[in-house]
DNA sequence: GCGTCGATGGCA
DNA sequence: GCCATCGACGCG
């Protein structure tokens, strides 16, 4: 990200989330988030992300079935599903695939850029750091205020292991639903 | 460096 | 009563 900097790097688009949670998951590792807010621009290498398949998942929120927090998730792809958790934490998360497929991705850790000094790793400390609230939630994510930047010359060293704090998801807990790029130093970092 | 545990509030 | 978390604390 230094001599190419100013070609344009495609943003990605409805269509890219339109995929499966899992090709999205997988999609978005290496792309740059970036968040304009407050007249500021901060960005962000993506390092670590979870899927999450829709009712069928019992980690899924969307397995609850529709409910006022819920329904985003229902809805169009390429919009935030943001809530509330722990009493302090949010959760930022992206629809995608069909629509009334119910399925997200969870973009839990991130490699600041820019000389951007910040811990991102983590759900809770990402939201806070890219200052992420309910204001966020069903947000078009291909819009100017976050979107995400696909780096094709940027390469990707995925490793998948389960998900984090699924323990109660019966089966699904064993699914190797989360993404983690160890090829990046704080991806490396991460604990498996 | 690592395990344990409390804070804290929306949701079903 | 949970819960897709974090950070402070106690080890030795």
């Amino acid at each position: 990200m230094n001599a190419r900097e100013h070609t344009a790097l495609k943003r990605l688009d409805k269509k890219f989330f339109e995929q499966s949670a899992i090709d999205v998951s997988i999609g978005l590792l290496g792309t740059i988030m970036v968040r304009r807010i407050g007249g500021k621009v901060r960005r962000a290498r993506i390092v670590e992300t979870e899927a999450y398949l829709g009712p069928k998942d019992l980690a899924a929120h969307s397995s609850k079935g529709r409910t006022r927090r819920t329904e985003v998730m229902f809805g169009p792809a390429g919009r935030a599903y943001v809530y509330f958790i722990y009493g302090m934490y949010w959760m930022f998360n992206i629809v995608c695939g069909v629509t009334g497929g119910a399925q997200a991705v969870l973009v839990r850790a991130a490699e600041p850029l820019d000389g951007w000094d910040v811990d991102l790793t983590g759900p809770g400390k990402l939201a806070r750091a890219f200052t992420i609230t309910a204001n966020d939630n069903a947000m078009d994510l291909t819009d100017e205020k976050i979107h995400f930047l696909a780096d094709p010359d940027y390469r990707v060293r995925m490793v998948r292991t389960k998900r984090v704090g699924v323990d109660y998801a019966k089966h699904w807990k064993h699914r190797l639903l989360r993404f983690i790029d160890v090829g990046n130093p704080v991806g490396a970092k991460l604990k498996r």
